[in-house]
DNA sequence: TAGATTGTTAATCGATTAACAATC
DNA sequence: TAGATTGTTAATCGATTAACAATC
C-alpha cells in the first residue's frame, strides 16, 4: 500500500470537486478551468491542480479540463466506480435518522457515487426484522457472518459510547476498512483503519468558543 | 478581538480535554500530569501544554495540573462557565434525530457545559408548536425575533441544501455566531462567524478511499 | 502565432514535535 | 536536595501558496 503517499487532506476534497462537477451539464459546459472550479469550490486554483497531480494528469494545458473525464477520474481515485457497500450499527434516534437521510435526497446522491447502505444492525429483539427507508435490521451476533457476506466495507457507528470499542472492533475482525464514528468515544484504531469521526457534542463545545 | 492569535485546530481540541477531565474524579485523583492526559486522550503531552500555554499558565512544575481548576479553567475559556443558547432550524429526520441526540444521554454532559437547546424551527405548518424532547418547534419566520430574544448563539442547521444559504445569512443577521451546518452545500461565510460542517455525504464518500 | 491554463518546482506558512531550563 | 513535570523556545515536518516553464 503505497496510499500513504497522498495526504488525508487531499483525499477529503476531492468528493466536493466531485459534487461541483456533478452540478454541471457536460453537454452544456464541457471543459472547465482549475480557476472556475475553486470558484465553486472555494479551493484556490493551485490547491485543486496539486490535489489532483497525486494521481496523474487530467487535463489540458491552455484549455483545462475535460468534465466527463475529470469526473470519472475522481471516481475511480475514490473506489466510486464500483458498488461500495455500507452497514450501520445502532438504529437509535441518530442511527434511524441516517438511514432516512441515506434514503431520501442524498440517497441518490450516494448511490449515483455508488454507495449504497445494504444492512443495519441492533440488538434490541424488537427491531431485527424491521426494515428503515428499505434497510434491513438484523442483530448485531449475525455481522461477522453479513459483513463478508454482504462484503461491507465501510460501517457507520451510531452506537452508544460504552459499546463503541467493542462494536468496532468486531467490525474491524470481521474486515471493515472504514468506519464514519457517531459515538462520542477515543477509538483504539489499529493500522490500515480508517476513522471518521463525526462528534456533535465535541463540535458544539468548540463552537461555544466563538459564541 | 485577538482571537485569530489562538489557532482553530487547538479551540478544537479543548473539548476533547475536558471530556476526559469530566471522567474523573478529583475526590480522589486531584492531580494529572500532560503525560496522563495525553495517555487518555491521545495528544501528546507536549502538544497539550503548547495548547494550554495559549491561554495561560494552569500547571504547576514539577506536579502537574489540579484537575477542577483545569475543568475551570477551560470552561471559561470555552465560555461554558455561562448557559450558551443553541437553536435549530429544519426539524426533519435529522433535526429530530438531534433534538433527541441533545436530549438523550447526550444531554447531561451538553447542559452540565452549558449548552441549552432553547428552540426549534421549520415553516411545516404542521410542526409548529409541537414539542420534540421538551424543545417547542417556532415558524422560520419568528427566527429574527426569537434569536434576539432567546439570545440564541449557536446554531444547528438541518434544514434542506437548497434553503440553507437564505436560513443561514438570516441567523447571521440576527446575530448568530457560530454554526453546526449539516446541508451539503458551501456557505459564503462572512468574517467573524464560525461555521462547522458535517457534511456526511463527502464525509462517506472519502471514505470510499479506504475501502 | 498569441493567449490561456496546466503541471510542477520552489518559497512560504503554520502546526507539531523535540528538547531543556525553570521550578515546584 | 533529588526527581518530576511544566512552560517555552528552537527544530522539524507537512501543507499551502506563488510562480513560471511547458504546451495546448
Amino acid at each position: 500500500m503505497r496510499k500513504r503517499k497522498v495526504p488525508d487532506v487531499v483525499i477529503n476534497r476531492l468528493p466536493l470537486y466531485l459534487r461541483v462537477l456533478a452540478e454541471i451539464d457536460p453537454e452544456q459546459t464541457p471543459i472547465i478551468s482549475s480557476y472556475e472550479l475553486g470558484e465553486r469550490t472555494g479551493i484556490t486554483p493551485g490547491q485543486i491542480r496539486k490535489d489532483l497531480s497525486f494521481f496523474g494528469v487530467f487535463g489540458k494545458q491552455g484549455v483545462g479540463y475535460e468534465i466527463t473525464t475529470l469526473r470519472a477520474e475522481l471516481c475511480r481515485i475514490l473506489n466510486l466506480d464500483r458498488v461500495v457497500n455500507v452497514g450501520l450499527v445502532g438504529v437509535g434516534n441518530l442511527g434511524e435518522a441516517f438511514l432516512r437521510y441515506g434514503a431520501g435526497r442524498q440517497k441518490e446522491v450516494l448511490n449515483r457515487e455508488g454507495l449504497v447502505i445494504k444492512a443495519a444492525f441492533d440488538q434490541d429483539e424488537q427491531k431485527i426484522g424491521r426494515h428503515i427507508a428499505g434497510v434491513e435490521i438484523f442483530p448485531v451476533w449475525q455481522m461477522p457472518e453479513l459483513i463478508a457476506r454482504l462484503k461491507l466495507t465501510i460501517m457507520i457507528l451510531t452506537v452508544p459510547a460504552g459499546v463503541a470499542q467493542e462494536v468496532f472492533d468486531t467490525c474491524v475482525a470481521g474486515g471493515v476498512k472504514a468506519f464514519l464514528n457517531f459515538a462520542p468515544v477515543k477509538l483504539k484504531i489499529p493500522a490500515g483503519i480508517r476513522v471518521h469521526h463525526a462528534d456533535f457534542t465535541l463540535q458544539l463545545e468548540s463552537l461555544a468558543y466563538y459564541s
